[in-house]
DNA sequence: GCAAAAGTGTTAATCTTACACCCATGT
DNA sequence: ACATGGGTGTAAGATTAACACTTTTGC
């Protein structure tokens, strides 16, 4: 066993290339839609032994000839259709018992999707089901943990970069952009000091449109303005509140 | 394969537990200390092909019967003689091609270390070196773009949590430990902004003894008050400059 | 006595928070 | 006409940023 007893002074140590140390390596995917003001989270009842019945992440076995990135995206395609989205690295969860039986270390990364453009056939497919954060069922092994981490990182994300671009439909009024916050940092936000914050970024446009769904008086549509997006975020106080 | 060409409605699919997708685990650890008003880095020679003469950071294949916080701990250990030492995930890098030859996936977690405490005979048989982060070697792999990240995520950790704990000797200076903000955000603090906030946070024993070595007037040395410390952080506007 | 680093306070600018009323519309 | 959610402005408080001089001491 390399480096267990006594420090080894080669580097790296003879047994470096062992093959015993081969392991299953998996990917979970968090993959979070906006919808009805709260933020839900896409999770999938497994149909097969072990944990029949119970509610998990979807994952996949990472295969030899593609890159971390590219299995997670396959696992997004398959189970909404949609590709170019945006996802982010969380953590690798690599616990010995985690997964009972046989050894798996799994990355999990997060996808932030328009609710309105996935393809709700496949999710039925897959026995997939949307989920409010705040009535999530159980889920298998250390589903719970992947995503409260995934969602503290989201919210540290949120700060800084606006989220609303990811997860509001094309257009969308600033009560449901404030809503959407509201649902991540699960507290009231002022409607006068978000609005003021959000338009003060200068990285929206708006539109003649009004929204009725919501209220007779009809809420103002925007859109995210595509070049002051991005470029106007750096510099800038954020989304803090 | 599976899911790659149609959606299989079955969850998991049939051959979830396929052996072949086993492959290395990896865990890299990026050693991170102050000394002399610099924040350096602990890289090692590989004295073996492959890369044999190049700079690395250390790493070890993650054994099965470890979780990879004991994989990562042992090589802190062997390398440098401490434990019980401040780490924390980044990344996990897994590009096809990131290592020549056989696929292998790395999990990289940073330390933080005071320099004055660490065992440097190992280093030496180790044939390891401290760098300041201003004169990095080459190294192998995408070992740089390890470090960068994880710099990046020090750096918002120490807007929120002082990092000096960790990485200053137990017992420092108020410009020691300024310096050490300034090193972490390659810019300069001003002195009279930094003591004010600093204090203001309430986690500081003033002692009575200086310490000359860096100046005729000497400067007052301070500890960190371990109860004090963590509970006042938490409330407070932290370290951000 | 002088060079070198340590120590100390104030002010202006910015950002954050709290707060209350009128507006437009569908029913 | 009224109930509902949309829209607007201001003032107090907190935080941040900028800035210059005196102190101590080894040489």
């Amino acid at each position: 066993m390399i480096f267990k007893k006594k420090p080894i002074v080669a580097f790296p140590p003879k047994d470096f290339y062992r093959l015993d140390h081969k392991m299953y390596v998996a990917t979970d995917c968090i993959i979070l839609g906006y919808d009805s003001n709260n933020l839900k989270l896409l999770l999938f009842q497994r149909n097969l032994e072990p944990f029949k019945g119970e509610w998990s992440l979807i994952g996949t076995f990472v295969h030899l000839d593609e890159s971390l990135e590219e299995a997670s995206e396959r696992v997004l395609e398959q189970t909404t259709g949609l590709t170019n989205i945006f996802m982010e690295q969380t953590f690798t969860y690599g616990g010995l018992k985690r997964d009972p039986g046989y050894r798996c270390v799994s990355i999990v990364r997060y996808a932030l999707i328009r609710l309105d453009e996935h393809d709700t056939k496949l999710a039925k497919e897959y026995h997939a089901k949307w989920f409010s954060l705040d009535e999530l069922p159980n889920m298998i092994l250390d589903h719970q943990q992947m995503i409260n981490d995934a969602l503290e990182i989201l919210r540290e994300k949120a700060k800084k970069q606006s989220i609303g671009f990811e997860l509001l439909p094309k257009k969308f009024t600033l009560p449901q952009f404030r809503r959407l916050y509201e649902s991540i940092y699960q507290k009231e936000i002022d409607p006068r000091n978000f609005r003021k914050k959000v338009l003060s970024l200068d990285i929206l446009t708006k539109l003649e449109e009004k929204d009725k769904s919501n209220s007779k008086k009809g809420a103002f549509l925007y859109t995210f303005n595509a070049l002051k997006y991005g470029k106007n975020f750096a510099s800038k106080a954020g989304l803090d509140f």
